[in-house]
DNA sequence: TCCCAGGGGCATC
DNA sequence: GATGCCCATGGG
């Protein structure tokens, strides 16, 4: 029998799959027709799990390997792509606004997909830092089919993200070699040497009290700016209303639906998600999705 | 050739 | 705090 997760009235499986599979090639999981295939660890051993939808909820299934704690994985699904959150109050606001309404018509049901795993959201922001998608995706790859670990399945191999004390004693020739950049390495290996002592975890930002805390505490770190900072919060700690400011897609689609100029226009965007107290973080993720809808 | 990508650090003033 | 420069690959 499939785990059930059961979904709100708002939730599109079909939007969360395009999103996951968006002719990307991401490696850290594969959408196959209407399921998507990822491997999760349950207490300890590998579980590749494949996700499908059937009426009012998400089914959960183990292809290869054993669910031993339901709880956990019905958990890490949820959170994973945000099931659990009613998007009506984000309509409502985005009615109010002319140029933005029609984002909840073509995306309708859209949720976040988020990456749960802070480290590996960290290291994805990093790789992905001043260069074309495409290549960082490649770079990203190329880290997770070196050093983490995988199984095999249909004839193709499922990874589960490499762990921080991994990543923590690898020589930085050795991420160079995956075409980093020296800068890129350093940072890389020193948050993974921050997450192998335990002075930086998902535990230790939650127990902050608020975003900005939570922010400020990422800032401390070498290779983690504005821009990382907040989209780590958004992607990974489920913040609501974080902004990558400066951020190219963002700026893309407010210049194409509202015609703010692409630079120097740090207070018309602003202004623009103002608008959107506790949805800031969701109106981000629909501009980016907007991005590649040929109707926008 | 030049500019820009889902930036950030650092020196300098 | 603002500005300029560097990192380095790949696509348009």
């Amino acid at each position: 029998m499939p785990l059930r997760l059961p979904t709100p009235p708002l939730f599109s499986f079909e939007e969360a799959l395009w999103f996951l599979d968006r002719n990307l090639d991401d490696c850290m999981h594969e959408v196959s027709g209407n399921v998507v295939r990822k491997l999760l660890t349950c207490e300890g051993k590998p579980v590749l799990i494949e996700l499908s939808s059937s009426g009012n909820a998400i089914l959960i299934n183990a292809v290869k390997g054993k669910i031993t704690d339901e709880d956990a994985v019905i958990k890490y699904a949820g959170e994973w792509l945000d099931v659990d959150r009613d998007i009506a109050p984000f309509y409502r606001l985005l009615k109010k606004d002319r140029e933005l309404t029609r984002l909840s018509v073509l995306f309708r049901g859209l949720h976040i997909v988020g990456i749960p795993d802070l480290f590996e959201t960290l290291v994805w922001c990093i790789i992905g830092q001043q260069i074309n998608l495409e290549f960082a995706y490649k770079v990203k790859r190329a880290l997770v089919e070196k050093y983490g670990s995988s199984v095999g399945f249909g004839g193709k191999r499922y990874y589960l993200f490499p762990p921080p004390q991994l990543v923590a004693a690898l020589p930085l020739e050795d991420l160079r070699a995956l075409q980093l950049t020296m800068r890129k390495a350093e940072y890389i290996r020193g948050v993974a040497e921050l997450f192998a002592q335990d002075l930086l975890s998902r535990k230790r930002l939650e127990a902050l009290p608020n975003e900005e805390q939570m922010l400020n505490e990422l800032l401390k770190i070498r290779g983690i700016g504005e821009w990382t900072a907040n989209y780590t919060l958004m992607k990974s700690l489920r913040a609501m209303d974080r902004v990558p400011y400066g951020d190219a897609g963002i700026n893309i689609a407010l210049n194409r639906l509202k015609g703010i100029p692409k630079k120097n226009n740090r207070k018309e965007v602003e202004e623009v998600f103002n608008s959107f107290p506790g949805w800031k973080t969701y109106l981000v993720y629909y501009l980016w999705r907007s991005l590649r809808d040929k109707k926008v």
